[in-house]
DNA sequence: AGAATAGTGTCTTTTAGACACTATAGT
DNA sequence: ACTATAGTGTCTAAAAGACACTATTCT
């Protein structure tokens, strides 16, 4: 039984007859924030190495924001999901598939793009540094590890007429051979008596393209917030790896130092452990454990 | 100074001479799923009447998916935000402007609109019954309040070479005075030794248009989730509720019944006291709270 | 009076935080 | 022997869960 709408067409006329309308359409592209850890240069033969979180940038060879640092990215194409879009996109950049991928949010700022009207759907991966050939000195392609910090600057609280305003600046600095960046970037979350609305604003930027700067905040927050509910940090470990080397990471990420014991006991049901141990280290070795794909949540 | 490309063209240059490419681009739309609480009827004039959480659809009345309920919402236009979009919609559709408004997600399915290529960046919208004027019954507009029960059907886990797979099957009932509508929606979790990706499938739909079974499903996971660490539930609050009240919201939403004292341990830094307190209830008065505009989280 | 809800006290269990102690390969 | 890390035991503090008890208004 066929329907027939208001111009008594069925749904099959209707779509035969259906041309898309001709009203302007925005350029959706996927920008990815790719993280990954590194060790830090260590001396001391019996020190263990510092880790640092790092996301990959890319220097522009093009107007706009000629020589500034940008997000890996591009359009998502017709007749492919925006999640096809990023897997292709982390596939070209780095070679790396099946990798951990997540969308994080849809930044559509008028002008966000001097060029033409481009929305950005941010997705954040996380790989492992040895599942990539760190490219990092690849001047060629322009591509390189940053390293990131990640810092609250001020904290205020503002009460205004029906309701409160809470300020909080971050300061991100990227720092890597080829130099440091730097930006500030404002989280605003109003509260009225009906409403709550949070809103990202950048308020310095020094080397960064587009508005990347506030993708890139809003990806350590998000990978901050699941850090402690999730086993997502554990995407960023090799195959094998030691608790104290997790811990490390989870260190990283929350630039925090946590307790030894309580982190044992937290991360017991997301790893496994293995029969292998660290050796040639300037100490005691250290059993090795993998990721648990048994548990998660 | 400036920097000049590869064609030896400044910024400025550049821009005066840029064409939009003519390559395909999609069309993109926000997707309201619009929340509030109402109450049930209720006989006996001693007990409180049951809290219902509720969905606002709007029935279709073009092709495609005539005659089916969908989601209140509309295209982005040029010179507009999606947030801007989404506050407009929603403006258009309940009248309510001021309220809480988050982005939940970029659904970008190939072929999720039969017509042409169309993402959707879906909202979810917070509002008390009080602030609008409910248009249940308003059969002009096509509009109604959906009562939404969500709810684990079936879970099943199984180990594949190299991982697990985690299926999980949510069967979704929406019901109105306009009838009932239901959707099967599975949610797969499959975790690599290095990869989690976790991807939202319609398993069965009856009377939902377009994939707004899976967007009013991820919207109510969302809302879950949310519940138990922040304050968003005092969104759908009218300015004046007591803490049974509060708690039936939780358990609504939740589908879980919670205990009293813990609860009201939980929410105390959420809310502030008044003066206030229930008349002509059967039973002893209730003190009336209001929402805290100090404390977030 | 009795129904139904309001509100609080307290005991138990679980989880998180703090810290100290023992263990061990490698130079 | 000594260094730096590995790994565990245990005490304390805080949070969550469980449940019982008292309080109060309206019909």
């Amino acid at each position: 039984m066929d329907l027939l709408d208001r111009d008594g067409l069925t749904e099959r006329e209707f779509m035969e007859r259906y041309r898309a309308g001709d009203y302007e359409r925005p350029s959706v592209a996927v920008d990815m924030v790719i993280f990954t850890i590194t060790d830090a240069a260590e001396d001391n033969y019996r020190k263990l190495p510092e880790k640092e979180l790092r996301v990959l940038l890319i220097r522009r060879g093009g107007h706009p924001f000629l020589g500034k640092w940008a997000l890996p990215g591009g359009f998502v194409r017709p007749n492919e999901t925006t999640e096809q879009a990023a897997a292709r996109e982390l596939r070209e950049e780095t070679g790396v598939d099946n990798v951990y991928l997540e969308q994080l949010y849809t930044f559509s700022d008028i002008g966000r793009d001097p060029r033409t009207w481009v929305m950005s759907c941010s997705y954040m991966s996380l790989i492992n540094s040895g599942q990539v050939q760190l490219k990092a000195g690849d001047d060629a392609s322009g591509a390189a590890w940053f390293k990131v910090c990640y810092r609250l600057l001020r904290e205020s609280k503002e009460l205004i007429e029906g309701g409160s305003v809470k300020t909080l600046q971050y300061e991100l600095k990227l720092s890597s051979d080829h130099g440091e960046l730097a930006a500030v970037v404002e989280r605003t979350v109003m509260a009225t008596e009906t409403s709550t609305a949070t809103s990202y604003t950048i308020v310095s930027n020094n080397g960064l393209a587009f508005d990347h700067a506030k993708i890139i905040a809003y990806a350590i927050e998000r990978l901050r917030g699941k850090v402690t509910y999730t086993d997502i940090a554990l995407h960023l470990m090799p195959k094998l790896f030691t608790l104290t080397e997790l811990q490390q990471v989870y260190e990283v990420i929350l630039d925090k130092e946590l307790l030894k014991a309580a982190f044992r006991r937290k991360v017991a049901d997301l790893v496994t452990e293995t029969d292998h141990y660290t050796e040639n280290a300037g100490h005691r070795p250290s059993r090795l454990y993998r990721r648990s794909l048994e548990a998660f949540r």
